[in-house]
DNA sequence: TTCCGTAGTTCGGAAGATTCGAACTATTGG
DNA sequence: CCAATAGTTCGAATCTTCCGAACTACGGAA
């Protein structure tokens, strides 16, 4: 297996960054891995997200991320370390993942508090 | 041909906007939209801006742009007015648009000046 | 070293989304 | 009413995405 392709940050664009958050599962996979301190392994960010997909897709959705310049993943012993390139992104297309994670993390909220209300009623599904 | 279907704003979803935007076309042609004053026809934004794309697959674009919350399209005799909703959006999802747009002009003066260091060695091809 | 278990990737086909020409609808001006 | 203009809808070809099965890569135990 060769090393995985990770696009300069000068071949990066909007495009192809809006593309990779626009999945429901890849923006919270990388709203997990921009949130904690150290880089996360494939399989530590699907059983914390709470994620029911295959490890195949996951795989994909990690490639999508990885191609659009979105983390940098590194192979560290038998798993896969994956960092966000947060910092450079920024330095290229300035406020633009802040106002994507605020974004995402104002609807999460609204969710959430929707779902909070309906508690009452539906009880454990 | 029934009234068009806009979405309300606490329906408009950041994964929907995304979408819409991750594709070079739609966000050319929200990028010309927002820039410009007054509401704009489909086919005065598709001579503008330069797009070689059949009439039919601009009104598929104008749909997803349309569902996705970004615009509003009203028909105004034989044609259609398109309206950004970014007031609407920015109270929802505060700065989302802004840093968007910001980012895809940074990109598309990159570009241009990209193609104005190369024109002396191509030329016209 | 060889074998096993864990972590991810790749392959291939099914299901879903996108594109675009042709035919259609809506509206205005003559 | 007719013709012209602006967009929409339909349907088929093409491109993407999803996911199970098979595969590769590494580390640890025997």
């Amino acid at each position: 297996m060769r090393p995985l392709f990770h696009p300069s940050i000068e071949n990066v664009s909007v495009e192809a960054i809006l593309h990779a958050l626009a999945d429901p599962v890849r923006v919270a996979l990388f709203a997990r891995i921009v949130g904690s301190k150290s880089a996360q392994s494939c399989s530590a960010l699907m059983t914390v997200t709470a994620i029911a997909v295959p490890k195949s897709t996951v795989s994909q959705h990690f490639k999508v991320l990885r191609e659009a310049g979105l983390i940098r993943s590194e192979r560290r012993g038998v798993e896969m370390q994956n960092a966000p390139r947060c910092a450079e992104i920024e330095s290229r297309f300035p406020g633009l993942i802040a106002a994507v994670m605020s974004a995402y993390d104002a609807q999460q909220k609204e969710e959430a508090r929707a779902r909070g209300g309906d508690r009452r009623k539906r009880s454990a599904r």
